[in-house]
DNA sequence: GGTGTGACAATGG
DNA sequence: GCCATTGCCACAC
């Protein structure tokens, strides 16, 4: 499993499991690895993303308000809207309009 | 092995 | 209720 994985590793491979049209917070997939209080981790890993040598659809990861944070980091500042526009999340403004109702918490959902 | 850092989150004014 | 500050913990240098 990921037990033996880095924090990096479980951070990837929690990202890779959000279904698509779905989105989730730094700090619930921080809470879900153990690591609560350590959400700017999951930032840091997904900013090291590129190196896990897998795409990681890091742009279904937003903060705590729905806000694209990361958008910038993702290449090109339309990248990660448009990614997200194209499973059915609306954006707006950088930012996840219906995001209470789309919002995947890894500790309910995966439990 | 100590310091800096980071795509956040929570608290205080 | 909005803006500024602090805390946070794991990883890179």
């Amino acid at each position: 499993m990921i037990e033996n994985k880095g924090f990096f590793e479980k951070v990837y491979y929690v990202t890779s499991l959000i279904p698509p049209g779905r989105v989730s917070t730094y700090g619930a997939i921080a809470r879900y690895l153990g690591a609560a209080g350590s959400a700017r981790m999951v930032g840091w890993a997904l900013n090291n993303c590129h190196d896990s040598g897998e795409f990681i659809p890091a742009h279904r990861v937003v903060n705590r308000n729905g806000i694209l944070t990361g958008k910038h980091h993702f290449g090109t500042a339309n990248a990660m809207k448009q990614l997200l526009e194209n499973e059915n999340v609306e954006v707006e403004d950088d930012k996840v309009l219906n995001f209470a109702q789309i919002y995947w918490d890894p500790c309910r959902e995966l439990k």
